[in-house]
DNA sequence: AGTTATATCCGTATTTATACGGATATAAAT
DNA sequence: ATTTATATCCGTATAAATACGGATATAACT
């Protein structure tokens, strides 16, 4: 606990900006630096202060939202570390964040407790993502199993051929079928998955983890 | 910590197996059903003994794996749920058991407290998963962000309208271009990702996240 | 001023994939 | 014993995708 953590606080709810700045003050390893309402704010900020090790970002802000700030701080060379604030659980927001260089996300209901151990983890340059969050990650990508059993083992096989790029040629060589057979297979698992081409099956077949 | 939770342990490894139960004896809360070395005993076991709440499930075991017994487990109609112990932290791994109906994933060197904590939060009902998991996570989900800048922006654009089934034809004039813009686009996108047909395109790109 | 990247378009040809309408053998299920 | 599902095969035909070879206009970068 020994090295002060410089943070910002970029968020649109004033109450909730203030809450935050109240409660992070007591501890004695963080300063908070500013807080900003916006994400264009937050850029300004920036450009002219680069003490900062933190920032607590909203997604949903105007003018500029946290996934606008996250995109311009990756194409800006810099040192501050993004942990994501938000009310959105949806497993959907928090890969979208976490591709865009997030190095937490907390939902606002966290407790005290979750708010410093990410703050604290992130400062050492190490990720963090409570379990929740973690959960709703997992419940995100459980949610797509179905029709893993619709289709017949040798059809399965097929599509596994078809996804890895061979040609209904080369899997019936492999396979030791005539063409013809693989041709039917396709047909199968096209109609059986009620898509129309190739495409479209791969990327069901993918979504659906059958591949 | 009322609830008795009736526990086993499948793992092909001797000295882990017993290491674990001592361990999980000590709490008066857990008790240890059976254990097993393989996913086929497991199966057995699961046949007539059906008051267990837990397994803990190795990955990599002879005659049927922990994502076979996963497999079975979905098929059979049970209330066990399975936490994965495994040496593998690759997202790839946590994903797949996740998908597979996985109620937790820990690794082998996870610590006592962290372990308590995953098997009390599955026996309640609720997934579990470790920040450490989450972070090998994220880290995947994040590590496949390559090549979203190697396609142009109207490449990107033609290959999700791909990706959502439509043919070039179909794509061109949504995009009012002749078919032969769109027949470029293909064609480039194909050689900027390095495959030979639009299967093996389609599972590289939702593999990527460009889609 | 010259290169480079992007987006657009075309000809010719071949290869793959899809559509439609069949068939047969086998094993499992009712 | 008959139906059902699976896996295999075929003819004919069209649609779509891929492989070559080009080209032009524009904007951006050096």
């Amino acid at each position: 606990m020994s090295e002060i953590i410089r943070l910002v606080i970029a968020d649109d709810h004033i109450l909730f900006r203030a809450g935050l700045s109240e409660l992070l003050k007591k501890n004695e390893d963080i300063v908070i630096v500013d807080t900003v309402s916006d994400g264009e704010q937050f850029m300004k900020l920036i450009e002219n202060q680069n003490k900062i090790d933190i920032v607590l970002l909203d997604i949903t802000m105007p003018n500029l939202d946290g996934f606008g700030v996250l995109k311009k701080m990756n194409a800006v060379k810099t040192n501050i570390k993004p942990i994501i604030i938000s009310m959105h659980n949806e497993g959907n927001y928090i890969a979208k964040c976490a591709k865009s260089g997030a190095y937490g996300y907390l939902l606002k209901n966290a407790d005290e407790e979750e708010l410093l151990k990410s703050i604290r983890t992130v400062a050492k340059g190490k990720k963090y993502f409570s379990p929740e969050i973690a959960e709703k990650m997992i419940n995100f990508m459980s949610e797509n199993k179905i029709s893993s059993d619709i289709l017949t083992t040798k059809e399965l096989q097929v599509l596994k051929l078809i996804a890895k790029g061979m040609t209904t040629k080369e899997i019936a060589l492999q396979l030791y079928v005539s063409t013809r057979t693989i041709e039917t297979h396709r047909a199968n698992i096209l109609k059986k998955l009620e898509v129309k081409n190739t495409a479209a099956l791969i990327k069901k077949a993918t979504d659906y983890n059958l591949v």
